[in-house]
RNA sequence: CGGGGCGUGGCGCAGUCUGGUAGCGCACUUGCAUGGGGUGCAAGGGGUCGGAGGUUCGAAUCCUCUCGCCCCGACCA
């Protein structure tokens, strides 16, 4: 590509609505423009850099044994009434009529249509197993699109859909795909872990996410490099551990504590450490009207965990203010269990506490010194919180430590949800009707663009790892409108490393060398050749790649080799 | 949805409080010079100030309504 032919817009200013670098950097460099909330268009320099990962994306698929099909974006909702999604999946289900009124979805994934077709075209077991998948549009009416393309209403998803007969099949090919994932990944040349996730609504019994490490990632993973445990923090099991509470050493007290309702105050207020408080969530619940769920004060509580609770409402509600004063007869912020009249359940971690404080359920009050079993009975007992960075590992290897990442892909165990809902069945080898086993596995492509930048990139722009870059190497020529040999080198180098297979892009804007060097450092094009005449006469040409700080002379005979050879 | 903020040329912003008929930087066009890290000078083009209604002799500015966008939001008791 020929700069002269390609209308390049860089900007030197941050766009005011992007928060995140690789948004920032993104419209930037001319690789999106938002349309609306959640809405993107791709440019074509974005556009290349889409097609790379899904090219790589296509070939691991189908190196797998997976089978490409494409299905339908508008969706009938008749199918997702069928699977009971119709009613279940709520408002993030963009709902459209046609001019007969039918009412149909935007898809926001396709297991309903993928059933549709398994059912009518998978007969006999002999079909058995098989793999659709198809790379396509998506649209998911967020309440809250951000980070540009990272959490967009409409975005690009590789979906792929696996059948089985049994179980065991189904086991075999959700293997198969977690290999093929693990390989996309690494050609992606992205920092990823495979993480252990909730199988959530979705239902089925086994589910991994595969995260993207990057500090602005929206989830928080927890692994564990003795023993090789990897997971989703709101999904970690937290072994029991702290053992029996410390000796009573301190009087039980009621102390006065004015206006004093956040954890943040009491503990500066009584100049303890949140750690040895207890806090006193009040949450909605099935049986009685509220629940109490108790942690540590530096703990987090985890909704999943929560909401498993028998007498816990699903999904999980917080009390308000009024609701609180209602179900306890105390004022929120100075709740704690003594003579709670609610049912109690208290995180096992904070069982081993001794002398801590904790709301005294009057106004203003707090009790010190409190003692379990002397002073307040003890609780049931649950895991209720969110694993911190230092708890032990599920899997007994040592202590946890806590990551961001970015979710880009999933893979689930589907097992008959849809199959039996939507009754997709094959015939056995008895002649009888099975319900079909099922494995689903997403990837989130344009996400992975966004996550491939947020990994890689320096104050001076983007830094594409070589597998997606949407150019390969960039030819800068100096002075090219004074010197006409330069010019003709510059023309010469540009078609040998075309017909060598590279992706070049060729600079021949009349525009300053500087100008040219931070917009190949904004575009992140891994590699550099700058063409200057008197370098050119020795037969000498100067490379840089993108991520080294500096640039080093090399024989013009030699450059397709030597970029070959770079490229590995 | 609740809370906060912002809409002025493609991008970043000033002007709004205190009403007087729109400005700066980047980008774009032309010319001259310059020519290895966002070059200088000069001359240009481009904006119904998100929209509608109102107040006023006069509205980007004041009032009402509306649309769009951005940020925060279980709780941290």
């Amino acid at each position: 590509m020929r700069l002269t032919n390609f209308p390049l817009t860089t900007f030197k200013e941050v766009p005011a609505e992007a928060e995140v670098v690789s948004h920032q950097l993104m419209l930037r460099a001319g690789l999106i423009r938002r349309l609306a909330s959640g809405l993107y268009s791709w440019l074509p320099l974005g556009l290349r850099v889409l097609h790379k990962v899904e090219a790589i994306i296509r070939e691991e698929m189908d190196r797998a044994g997976a089978l490409e099909l494409l299905m339908p974006v508008v969706q009938p909702a008749e199918l997702w009434r069928e699977s009971g999604r119709w009613e279940e999946y709520g408002p993030e289900l963009l709902r459209l009529s046609d001019r007969h009124n039918r009412e149909f979805c935007l898809g926001p994934t396709h297991e309903e249509v993928i059933t549709e077709i398994a059912r009518n075209e998978l007969k006999s077991y002999r079909q058995l197993p098989v793999n659709y998948y198809q790379i396509q549009t998506k649209f998911r009416d967020e309440i809250r699109p951000r980070f540009g393309v990272m959490r967009a209403r409409e975005f690009t998803m590789k979906d792929a859909y696996s059948f089985h007969l049994d179980e065991a099949s189904l086991l075999e090919g959700y293997e198969t795909m977690r290999v093929a994932y693990d390989r996309i990944f690494k050609r992606l040349q992205l920092e990823f872990r495979i993480v252990q996730a909730d199988p959530g609504a979705i239902g089925g019994s086994r589910s991994e996410e595969f995260h993207v490490l990057a500090e602005s990632g929206e989830d928080a993973i927890a692994y564990c490099e003795a023993d090789g445990y990897a997971a989703n923090v709101e999904t970690v099991a937290i072994p029991a551990a702290g053992g029996p509470p410390d000796e009573a050493k301190a009087d039980f007290e009621l102390v006065h504590t004015p206006d004093v309702r956040t954890m943040e105050e009491l503990s500066a207020f009584l100049k303890v450490e949140p750690a040895n408080c207890l806090k006193t969530l009040v949450v909605q619940g099935t049986d009685a009207p509220a629940v109490a769920l108790l942690l540590r004060g530096h703990h987090e509580l985890n909704r999943l965990k929560a909401e498993a609770l028998p007498g816990v409402a699903q999904p999980l509600k917080m009390l308000g203010t009024t609701e609180v004063r209602d179900a306890t007869g105390c004022e929120p912020g100075f709740l704690g269990p003594k003579d709670l009249d609610i049912p109690l359940y208290v995180d096992q971690a904070a069982v081993s506490l001794s002398d801590f404080v904790c709301g005294a359920n009057q106004a203003d009050h707090h009790f010190r010194g409190v003692n379990w079993d002397r002073d307040v009975p003890v609780p049931e007992v649950a895991d209720l919180r969110n694993a911190v960075a230092g708890d032990p590992s599920p899997a007994g290897g040592g202590p946890l430590v806590i990551a961001r990442g970015i979710e880009v892909g999933h893979i689930f165990q589907l097992g008959s949800r849809y199959s039996d809902s939507m009754k997709a069945t094959v015939l056995n080898k008895d002649g009888k009707a099975n319900a079909v086993q099922m494995g689903c596995y997403g990837i989130g492509v344009t996400r992975i663009v966004a996550a491939a930048i947020e990994q890689n990139n320096d104050d001076h722009g983007i830094i594409w790892p070589e597998a997606i870059a949407p150019f390969d190497v960039v030819l800068i020529p100096i002075n090219m409108d004074k010197s006409y040999r330069v010019k003709e080198a510059a023309d010469t180098l540009y078609r040998e490393l075309h017909d060598a297979g590279f992706d070049a892009l060729l600079d021949d804007r009349s525009q300053r060398p500087g100008v040219k060097f931070a917009d190949a450092d904004l575009l992140g094009i891994p590699h550099r050749l700058v063409i200057a005449e008197k370098a050119w006469d020795e037969g000498q040409i100067e490379y840089k790649s993108r991520r080294a700080a500096e640039a080093e002379m090399i024989p013009v005979a030699s450059v397709a080799k030597f970029l070959a050879e770079t490229r590995e």
